[in-house]
DNA sequence: TTATTTGGTTATCAAATGATAAGTAAGAGG
DNA sequence: CCTCTTACTTATCATTTGATAACCAAATAA
């Protein structure tokens, strides 16, 4: 097996998907945000409720700065905090709901292109896309 | 089918496609460029010759900063610019030597990590993944 | 009880980025 | 020849981002 080619096409395939993605989700945030308080926004949908420091680390960013971003998305009412009854040092964020509102709104966007995007596909084309993200997530793109 | 199944899929896949190219390129780019500078140099890498409009395509900036970018890289002398010899108002842009060596620099040590995380793998499991991304760049991720 | 660590905030500054306006020079169309 | 368009540059400005230092309060360890 020639590891070189397959890394080429690793190269390629992933520019494509960063490509698709980009075209996807282009023009669904909107302007009253910026691109991370976006993405901001998207992590906590998927994965809500979320601390200060989780955010932090998918997000790679630092700490002060998190802080900051999720303060002006708390300003402009998108999410809520909580403080953890536990441990009153943690906090616990989940969207607000105009927050749940906006994330619908642009979650509903991105899948309607998706679903131009297969239109024409059979189910045996939807099938084999199923099992090749399958495939490359768990062999490939684990964590 | 279920399509709101597999949209699902679709957003889990690429964010995991998005983590796992980070991890891989982490740390590649030299201190004295930006990160934007470092996409534009991977871009000339995969297409070179390229024009300045190209680049501001594939980069989704405006001409303004890509121009801007541009000299920056050339200062930096990671890149030469040629005027076309048919339309003269048009650039080819390539990387230097010095750019050439950046980049190789940067893949190589991409493809060490990449090598690192296939290096338990059967050749099956190889052409698995060959055929997976085959599958997904020519039926979803295509341009 | 007294450190020390953890989780987070606030303030501040430099640097990078985005957007706009205005300009130049070469090619294309009339 | 005279416009118009294309390809690109320069200048400028506001905004976003990244990084650092200093801080606070709750939890944990000694």
């Amino acid at each position: 097996m020639d590891k070189d080619m397959l890394f080429n096409k690793l190269v390629s395939f992933s520019a494509s998907v960063h490509r698709v993605t980009y075209e996807l989700t282009k023009d669904v945030k909107p302007e009253s945000i910026t691109q991370v308080q976006y993405k901001i926004l998207e992590n906590i949908a998927v994965s809500q409720p979320v601390t200060p420091s989780e955010i932090n680390d998918c997000m790679q960013m630092s700490m002060p700065n998190t802080s900051r971003e999720l303060s002006k998305l708390s300003e402009k009412n998108l999410i809520e905090k909580f403080s953890d009854s536990k441990d009153k040092r943690k906090q616990s964020i989940r969207l607000s709901s105009e927050g749940e509102v906006l994330m619908d709104k642009a979650f509903k966007s991105i899948n309607s292109r998706f679903l131009e995007r297969i239109q024409n596909m059979t189910n045996e084309d939807l099938e084999e896309l199923e099992r090749a993200m399958d495939i490359l997530q768990n062999k490939l793109f684990y964590s």
